[in-house]
Parts: structure tokens; sequence; C-alpha cells
RNA sequence: GGCUGCGUAGCAAAACGGUUAUGCAGUGGCCUGCAAAGCCAUCUACGGCGGUUCGACUCCGCCCGCAGCCUCCA
């Protein structure tokens, strides 16, 4: 049974989605004016895995993630730059792409953008008005009256008066009250904007998530997930216009991953001490980065450190090493029919010791998505498949192919094992390989000829390079790279 | 000030009212020409003070410390 923690009721609940088998997620995305840091990785891979979890466990799941293409920053960004703002917009977007495809993220089934969705922006916000919720304020910017949605407060925890009481920001005066949120700004001279019954002008940040998810989930969906910060108020708001607007339930479960943090405080932007997933892509495999963000668990704050990654990439280099040297899938396959008596006994048995690991396995997920334990059981795993592998190579086979079943749920151990553990980071020379493989065959010319000295000094070189040689019992000799 | 959440061994990170987390690092052993990898064994814990309980790291209260939100932020 699985459950998941619901920031809205502050407890973890059996998840029970609106429509059986069936799941609708949408999670707040990137506002495209620079480059995508830990932070943002974070997000998307959490989801990714959340994403990919539902699909194995049987559910039809849309996954709908937006992109934020139009808001002050973009514009201050564009000005500076002296880019056109659907130019700078387009590069981002397609950085933030690329960011995610070498983090083995999965596309969203729907990648929504605020400047595509203005028509139903608008259309949202008359609703609002219409209902006296929305008003337009003397400036001709349009604003929610927070007072008078019933429930203001119910997600974060928060108290119109105490937030009142705390409100240190100027008071916007075309406001009625201060914690109103504007819906819709009016254009100022070059920036862009669009037709709407109150003027030109552009969508607030908060209303474009309100229409862009019930545009593509419906008036009340499963599951609205981004990181903590998102809370309030942005999330606080998207629930006051879509109920206001509907009349409806909007969300049924709230997720919400901690941040990332640098020397105990939050990686944020403003605060400049942001590392982006490119820079951190040139210092460690990307494999090893999605590693590191779900070896804790998502709600938990994941402090970024140069050990933390490495110790990453040593705890990756085990579950890999584990898998060097397996055959699997397709001889397994072929192998059960020639199987005897004997060996149909073992077979079943690995069969049912992998079948305990899934189960150990799929018990973490559905606890919250507890990816720390997750992992825990593929190290169990491969302990196991360490210990038979020289001995039994069919239970070391079946074994290898739930290691590489469990982690490709998690997005990790897809690739080949050896091409893992030979590959380096961007940086590391590359093009080394065919040397490398020569002066290993040189040592073990030298090992043959018991040429000790000669044999261990080649080894200490290629160490110094950052290659590990490490010999085989049947005599030969492989390779791996530290990092 | 209001509201969240957290405090676990050298580092990182989980679970659980009484039984090994796990990874890295350390120590001892096996293996190895020596290593590496692997296997076995093993040492370091639950911020402090009270309470509930036969029994608490786990529940409750208080205190201390840390982070976050209350303003754009994933």
């Amino acid at each position: 049974m699985l459950k998941i923690y619901n920031t809205l009721t502050r407890k973890k609940e059996k998840f029970i989605p609106r429509v059986k088998g069936k799941i609708g997620m949408y999670v707040c995305g990137m506002t495209v004016y620079d480059y995508c840091h830990v932070g943002h990785a974070r997000v998307m891979v959490v989801f990714d895995t959340v994403a990919r979890y539902f699909r194995y466990v049987g559910y039809d799941l849309t996954y709908v993630r937006n992109v934020t293409d139009i808001d002050d920053k973009i514009i201050a960004r564009a000005f500076e730059n002296g880019e056109d703002i659907a130019q700078l917009t387009e590069r981002f977007i397609d950085a933030m792409h690329e960011d995610e495809r070498a983090l083995l993220v999965l596309p969203p089934d729907q990648e929504p953008k605020a400047t595509q969705s203005i028509e139903s922006i608008v259309n949202m916000i008359t609703v609002l008005i219409d209902k006296g919720l929305a008003y337009v304020g003397n400036n001709g910017d349009v604003f929610y009256a927070v007072t008078k949605f019933k429930g203001y407060g119910k997600l974060s925890g928060k108290n119109l008066d105490d937030l009142q009481a705390g409100e240190r920001v100027d008071v916007d005066l075309a406001k009625q009250n201060p914690m109103d949120f504007v819906l819709w700004k009016m254009a100022k001279v070059n920036e862009p904007a669009w037709e709407s019954p109150w003027g030109l002008g552009r969508p607030g940040w908060h209303i474009e998530c309100s229409a862009m998810s019930t545009c593509c989930l419906g008036n009340h969906f499963d599951i609205h997930g981004g990181g903590m910060d998102l809370q309030f108020p942005h999330h606080e708001n998207e629930i006051a216009q879509s109920e206001g607007a509907t009349g409806e339930t909007f969300v049924n479960v709230w997720m919400h991953n901690g941040f990332v943090r640098i020397n105990e405080e939050k990686m944020s932007k403003s605060l400049g001490n942001f590392f982006t997933v490119r820079e951190v892509l040139k210092l460690y495999k990307p494999e090893i980065i999605r590693f590191f963000i779900l070896s804790s668990h998502y709600r938990s704050p994941l402090n970024y450190s140069d050990e933390q990654l490495k110790d990453a990439g040593t705890a990756l280099k085990r579950l890999y090493t584990a898998l060097r040297g397996v055959v699997m899938v397709e001889r397994l396959e072929a192998d059960l029919n020639t199987l005897n008596a004997s060996e149909s006994i073992v077979f079943e048995n690995a069969k049912v010791s992998s079948t305990g690991f899934e189960a150990k396995f799929k018990e973490a997920m559905d606890d919250d998505f507890n990816t720390p334990v997750a992992l825990a059981v593929l190290f169990d795993l491969a302990r196991e498949l360490n210990k038979v592998k020289d001995s039994e190579p069919l239970v070391a086979d079946v074994l290898a192919v739930t290691l590489v079943e469990l982690g490709g749920l998690l997005g990790l151990l897809q690739d080949d094992p050896e091409l893992f553990l030979k590959s380096g980071t961007a940086e590391s020379d590359a093009g080394a390989d065919e040397l490398i493989d020569k002066l290993v065959q040189d040592r073990l010319d030298a090992k043959q000829a018991k040429h000790w000295a000669l044999a261990d000094s080649i080894r200490d070189n290629l160490k110094a390079q950052g290659v590990i040689v490490e010999d085989a019992p049947n005599g030969t000799s492989t390779w791996r790279r530290v990092n």
C-alpha cells in the first residue's frame, strides 16, 4: 500500500487515486532565465523517480511540468543581455532539457508554457472577478482578494492576521489588503503584453499554474508537487485561485521536496551560493549526481559537498562492480530450457531470493518514496550477488537481473558495468583508453615474467593517473577509473 | 514575532516502542607475488532534562541548537 506524505494534512496518507488506476500529477517547473542549479536538479530527479515508480506499480500516469517563460526576472535578464525575450527563454529551455537528459530524467508527458496559456489564464481571472474574488485595483492591475477565500492558509498553516502582523514589505497602495496578490499586470512600456478585458498586460506568477494545471489535468487532480519554498505563497495562492474559480477541490495530495544546501544554508539564486547542473557535470558523472540526490529522502535537506559526491561515486561503483562480469538476461532466458533438475532447484531458489529483495525495495518505495532504504536494499542485493558470483553463476544471473531492474526504477544502473567503471568525467581524459589497455597488457607480461618491480611500477603510474588495475583469479587484468 | 521541520556513531543517511539498517572511512582475518575488488568479523550512536511504559533513539512535555517559510526563489 503506497503512502505519501501530504503537506496539506502534515501526515503520511494511504494514496488513493481519484480515478482507479489513473494519476494526474502536476509539478511546478523552472522559470527559464538562467541555467538549472542542483536545487532544480533535485526537483527533476525526485519527481522523475516518483513518476517511474507510479508507472512501475501499474498506474496510468499523466505527468505535467510547466515552464514559466514570462515574468519580471526574465524581462530584466533579457534587458540586461540586450536579448529578445523569446530567444532568451528558448535558449534556457533547451539548456534545461539538456541537463534533464544528462541526469536521466524522463520528460514529463506535457510541458505547458505560460505564454501559450494566456487564454485559459484570462478566462480564469474573468471567473474570479465575476465571483467577486478578484478586483481591478486603481492602477489597473487585477488582484485576488485573499480575505474572500475561506481557507486561505490551509496548506502552509498560516493565518492571515499573523501574516499581516509580520508584513514588512512595501504595501502596494492599489491593493485592498496587503496580502492580496496580482493576477494580471498592466503592461509597461517595452514589455511583452497580451490583450485582455483589463487592457494590455501579462499574467501574475501564481495564476499561470492554476490555469495550466486545470487545463491539462482537470479542475481536480491527484498530486501537485514542487520545492518547499513554493508552499507559501505560490501553492497557497494556486489553491485560492483554482478552488475559487471552479468551486471544486483542487488537489488531493501536495508533495514538497526539501532544499539542497551548501554549508547548512539553502542553495539559491538570491544567496548566490549555487552550482549549476552543467558545472557539476564537469566534475562528476551524471549518474553519481542522481545517486547523490536519491541517497537522502526527498523531504530531508540535502547537503551539497565534494565529500558527499565522492561518497556517492564510491557507493555507485560498488553496485556496478557487483554487476561486472555477470552475464545477464539473454543467457538467462536461453538457459532456462537446458537446466537439469538440480539446476532448476537452484534457479527457483534464486528467484525466491530475488523476489524477497524486490518486496523489500517496494516496501521502501511504498513508504513515501523512501529511496535511501530502497538503495540499502540494492546494496544488500549486491552483497548477495558478490557472494555467489564465482560459485553459482546461475544464481548470480538472477540476482543481477533483479539488481538492474530495481536500479532502473531509480534511474540507476542502466549503463554497461564495464563502460561505467572505465568511463571518466567530462574533464578526465576519455581518449586514453587504448593506451591504458596497452600498459595493462605490458604489466601482465611483466607479471608473467615475474618482474614484480616493473609490474608494480606500471600499476603505480596508472594509479597516479586515476586508473586502478585489478587482477582477476584467472590471470587476466581489468582496470577502472577512480571517478 | 507567527508558522513548518530537523538534531542518529569519524562522515553521510534510514527504520523501529524490546531483535544487523545501509554506504564511505577504521580495525582484524580470508583471498592476492604484492595490490585492488570481494567475502567474514569488529569498534564508533541516537542534542539535554524530565515523564508515560515491564521496556524509548522511537510516544509526551520542557530546554538548547540548526534550517526553512512569512518577500522573487525548486
